[in-house]
DNA sequence: GCCAACGTTGGC
DNA sequence: GCCAACGTTGGC
């Protein structure tokens, strides 16, 4: 049994929010369209842990937990030219991005802000700090816990 | 709405 | 292969 590994995806709340995916239960994770964080994505295994985060939002804001349901895939809306991040450089042959399938999990009680993240020493490493722009991003099992704890109501 | 940070593109 | 120009992201 490989070490389940966890995650932060970020998501515009009025784009996609995180209630938005638990109405939908699960969803592709489409549209990425940067090397890194397609990296992180093809990393992902089945059942690892994604902190939810609401970026240009009031407060930005880690509001929830998913699940990795499926694995790393080509992103078809890649070579569709009428979706919303058409790449003509990605081809069904040869695709150049991938996406993941992710399941919500559960609600943080309290919200973990960026704000209580950027005042929290321990968590002073994380992407989310010091890579802000970075939207699918690795995040370690003892940055996960702190998270946990600061989450429950 | 502004601006800094940063990734990507394209000319040379 | 370098680097300037440009576009995008995201915090404030």
């Amino acid at each position: 049994m490989a070490k389940k590994n966890y995650w932060l995806m970020k998501s515009e709340p009025s784009t996609y929010s995180f209630d938005d995916l638990k109405k939908d239960g699960d969803s592709e994770w489409d549209g990425v369209r940067n090397y890194q964080a397609r990296n992180n994505m093809q990393a992902m295994k089945v059942g690892d842990g994604v902190l939810f985060y609401h970026s240009q939002s009031k407060p930005n804001a880690i509001v929830g937990t998913a699940v990795v349901v499926k694995e790393a895939y080509p992103d078809f809306t890649a070579w569709d030219a009428k979706s919303e991040h058409p790449d003509p450089k990605s081809t069904k042959e040869k695709p150049i991005w991938y996406m993941v399938d992710i399941k919500a999990g559960k609600d943080l009680p309290s919200p973990v802000s960026l704000e209580a993240v950027k005042a929290t020493p321990a968590l002073s490493k994380m992407w989310l700090v010091t890579h802000s722009r970075l939207s699918v991003q690795p995040v370690t099992a003892e940055e996960w816990d702190i998270i946990m704890r600061m989450g429950k109501a």
